[in-house]
DNA sequence: AATCGGCTTTGATTTAAGTCAAAAAAATTA
DNA sequence: TAATTTTTTTGACTTAAATCAAAGCCGATT
């Protein structure tokens, strides 16, 4: 896969077009790390930082007596080890790779450098991780909403407010559905057919029609079912 | 309260320094809107972006028709209308406060100069940011561990593990801790008397020392308590 | 010392949702 | 088209956690 492809799975490259792409993957380095390397060790200089492309990473201390605990574990998109190129430029930490990874290494003076020529970068990333600090923050609300017929009609409003249909097509099986919502296909399948019942939806495989808009927000607003 | 501890709430400021939030300052233009106040409408133009220091806003898009449906709830701290700056400098959806709300403005081109000039308040932003979104990926994860008791050990073992001692001095109260667990105070009321009572725990007031840290680990993977 | 109000704990009960197991339906492959 | 695998649905059962209600605890105020 050529670098600009593997960078679009950055939280931070995500609203960059092609071209902003391509100017950052001059700058970068693509590295693959085996299963239980050492990426860094805590003290190591640290002159950029790092964004995991796959893989899985875990960021540690280790205490005097040999003790390790774990800081961080790093998932694909995520940036890591970037609070290094302030202050000490040491690394506060170490870096195993927990399965085989590849990281994008983003060099201090030439990641400053893109911005400072191409300013609108670093407003497209501040933008795009200000997004998805939305998007999460609303996932966590989500799913403390206590009841999964709640979030079921919260995601059933949400999608067919965002084509403008009253009719849903899923481009996922419904039991990623189910876990996305944060239950198991069992409990998705009885609150479908529940809502069936009721006369609020209807299903047809994969597609679904809401009937009554005002009985799904009530039952997403916590009324019960 | 000073433009600088007001920025200070804002998830993009998380790391700036004294220095760094005063330049912030002095590009910034903070604003009271009442409650039902509207910040912007669809079509506005836009030239620069928001952060909400305190109140609530809605973004929401009409249609044609007069109906109208919730894009986003923006919360303290979040940014907000940012996608505006880019492509068309118009803002795609209307903006109003939902209770009497601070925002602060920030206009595109004295941002831009600011980064051109302070890169590192750019990188410090995008590390804030990054952080966060690191944060909030684990919050979601944990709260999708299905078990209270599961949830409650992460949390005493994540806290013993930051301090380095295996007593723990709660900074909240028993509610508010129950409810960051995505729980109620009597369901974590329960949870800590079957640690106390396995001896896994001791608890004294807003003082939990942790007995047997194997045990807890045990039940942070899932092990029934 | 006594009263008030906010937390926290406890018990009794209800309920939503998970587990287990099997049937039904849909999608793949032969 | 038949055969096989995967996904979805259904039923019976269990359980974790929420709700309701009351009591206990503790600090603040009078």
């Amino acid at each position: 896969m050529s670098t600009v492809e593997l960078l679009k799975n950055c939280y931070l490259c995500k609203e960059l077009n092609e071209q902003e792409l391509s100017s950052l993957a001059e700058i970068v380095f693509i590295r693959t790390i085996d299963k239980g390397e050492i990426l860094f060790f805590q003290g190591d200089t640290a002159n950029g930082f790092y964004t995991l492309l796959s893989g899985l990473i875990r960021i540690y201390k280790s205490s005097p007596e040999g003790k390790e605990y774990t800081l961080h574990t790093i998932r694909p998109g995520q940036m890591f080890a970037e609070a290094a190129i302030f202050g000490g430029n040491k690394f506060p930490a170490n870096c195993i790779a927990l399965e085989e990874s590849n990281v994008a290494f983003f060099g201090k003076d030439k990641f400053i450098n893109l911005i400072v020529n191409s300013p609108n970068i670093s407003l497209k990333m501040i933008s795009a991780l200000s997004g998805f600090v939305r998007d999460f923050n609303r996932q966590i609300e989500n799913l403390s909403l206590k009841e999964v017929s709640a979030r079921l009609a919260l995601f059933l409003l949400n999608q067919s407010e965002k084509t403008g249909q009253n009719s849903i097509v899923l481009d996922i099986s419904k039991s990623e559905l189910a876990n996305s919502l944060g239950t198991i296909s069992e409990t998705l399948s009885r609150n479908f057919r529940k809502m069936k019942e009721l006369a609020i939806i209807e299903i047809d495989g994969k597609s679904i029609t809401v009937l009554d808009f005002d009985k799904l927000r009530a039952i997403a607003e916590g009324e019960k079912v």
